[in-house]
DNA sequence: TCTGGGGTCCTAGGACCC
DNA sequence: TCTGGGGTCCTAGGACCC
């Protein structure tokens, strides 16, 4: 057996741990640059707020149900997860840390136990522990587990836990769960199977599977198994390190600036330098791409990238910098209003098998990796971009977010802290 | 005025090899 | 009329996830 723990309406419920004037009220936190809702409450939601809806289209209805409007405060919510799965990890012996809210749990063995009451035991205790209510849905393969999880979130009796044990269990979930909403299933497969009068998870299965296999190929071939019990996915246990990693943000105005935008890539390529640091990979190939507001009709639109060859893997701040405005003095036009850019580092190798080319310095390198070491060091201990490259600016940061509710980062601003005791 | 920011996997088709 | 039979690698695009 295999559990899928969710934190509900995350986001919401980690402004609501610290704020408990919130308990009752309808919270929705918001996008990047305060765009869209990205997370509600079971309040929130009841108000017809529906997931990805533009921040400018709600004012009216904020003020009518006194609604609470969150930024989102990355720094807490990653913060916060942390103890989240830590406290997850006491209850199985192995755990894979699916998303930020998600958990999965190995509970092989676990047969014997009552599930029911082990699950509302981890609801009860996470709680308690941690401030965050969760939800657990517990069956035979992951894909069943999501759907367990889905249903003891919607069944208000559930108390957040719902087990598919039995096969007769299964079906019969399976029977009354839409298609659309199965995990794996998304709207362009949805759309075809409900035309096809596929409407539940149960048609679904009833599918032939060379059907699946050749219409949704081996991805909707494993689906099927899943659904019908058969597991096929297993649990990662430890992330495998990420082949891509890209850093962009919109703009919290448009930009026409060389210069700003400028400081925004080098911010960019810096945030990639650490992630690829802290998996430790290095690129060989840099990517920059700049893009203007696609919802303005009218003005000029224009969108570019372009991909650089590095010399040798890299993974420090100051070359990405480098290799980062050099690809962007390449794609930026004057004349346009940008909105977004952004840094994509890829081919990416692991830092210890780096090759050294004949003709590096390999002195400089060193320094530069000691640099870059101590710099990681000081950022994670006194918060981010405590020491920075010059080029990332000092100013005005014109390029910056706009965040306007942003709530304290409660468990990891530690310098405000001092701060205010100090003064 | 105003619309997020990351990722993964799979397949088909083209280029190229012998 | 008619034109081999394998491979591999790469890329773009599609589909999906949170």
């Amino acid at each position: 057996m295999v559990a899928l723990v969710d934190c509900n309406a995350f986001y919401c419920s980690c402004e609501r741990a610290f704020n408990p004037a919130l308990a009752h009220r309808p919270v929705v936190v918001l996008s990047n640059n305060d765009g869209c809702v990205i997370a509600r409450t079971a309040e929130a939601k009841a108000l017809d707020i529906p997931m990805g809806v533009p921040m400018h289209t709600l004012a009216p209805l904020i003020e009518k149900h006194n609604i609470a409007v969150f930024s989102s405060n990355y720094a807490l919510y990653g913060d916060m997860s942390a103890r989240v799965m830590t406290v997850l990890g006491q209850f199985a012996p192995d755990i894979e840390v699916y998303s930020i809210d998600e958990a999965f749990l190995d509970l092989k063995g676990f047969e014997a136990f009552n599930l029911v009451e082990y699950g509302s035991h981890i609801v009860t205790y996470t709680k308690q522990a941690t401030g965050i209510p969760v939800s657990i849905g517990i069956s035979k393969t992951k894909t069943l587990a999501k759907l367990a999880n889905k249903l003891a979130k919607k069944n208000k009796d559930s108390k957040g836990v719902c087990v598919l044990a039995t096969d007769e269990d299964i079906h019969s979930a399976l029977r009354a769960f839409p298609i659309a909403d199965v995990w794996g299933i998304g709207s362009k497969h949805a759309q075809r199977l409900h035309d096809m009068g596929v409407k539940t998870a149960f048609d679904f299965i009833q599918l032939p599977p060379h059907w699946v296999h050749k219409h949704m190929s081996i991805v909707g071939l494993r689906l099927w198994e899943e659904l019908r019990g058969k597991p096929c996915y297993d649990l990662e246990l430890s992330s495998p390190a990420k082949k891509n990693i890209c850093t962009s943000r919109s703009f919290g105005k448009m930009l026409d600036n060389l210069s700003d935008i400028e400081e925004a890539i080098a911010n960019h390529a810096a945030s990639c330098g650490e992630k690829l640091r802290r998996q430790h990979s290095c690129a060989s190939l840099i990517t920059v791409f700049v893009a203007t507001n696609p919802f303005r009709k009218d003005t000029p639109q224009y969108t570019n990238s372009i991909s650089l060859m590095l010399p040798h893997p890299v993974n420090n701040a100051p070359e990405l910098i480098h290799y980062a405005k050099h690809g962007l003095n390449i794609v930026f036009k004057k004349g346009y209003l940008y909105k977004k850019v952004g840094v994509i580092v890829q081919e990416l190798t692991p830092e210890s098998t780096l090759q050294t080319s004949l003709f590096r310095d390999t002195e400089q390198d060193e320094k530069k990796q000691k640099l870059m070491q101590t710099l990681d060091k000081l950022n994670r201990q006194f918060g981010k971009n405590t020491v920075k490259m010059a080029a990332q600016g000092t100013a005005e940061q014109r390029w910056k977010l706009r965040q306007e509710k942003c709530s304290p980062h409660y468990t990891t601003q530690f310098k405000d802290i001092f701060l205010v005791k100090a003064g």
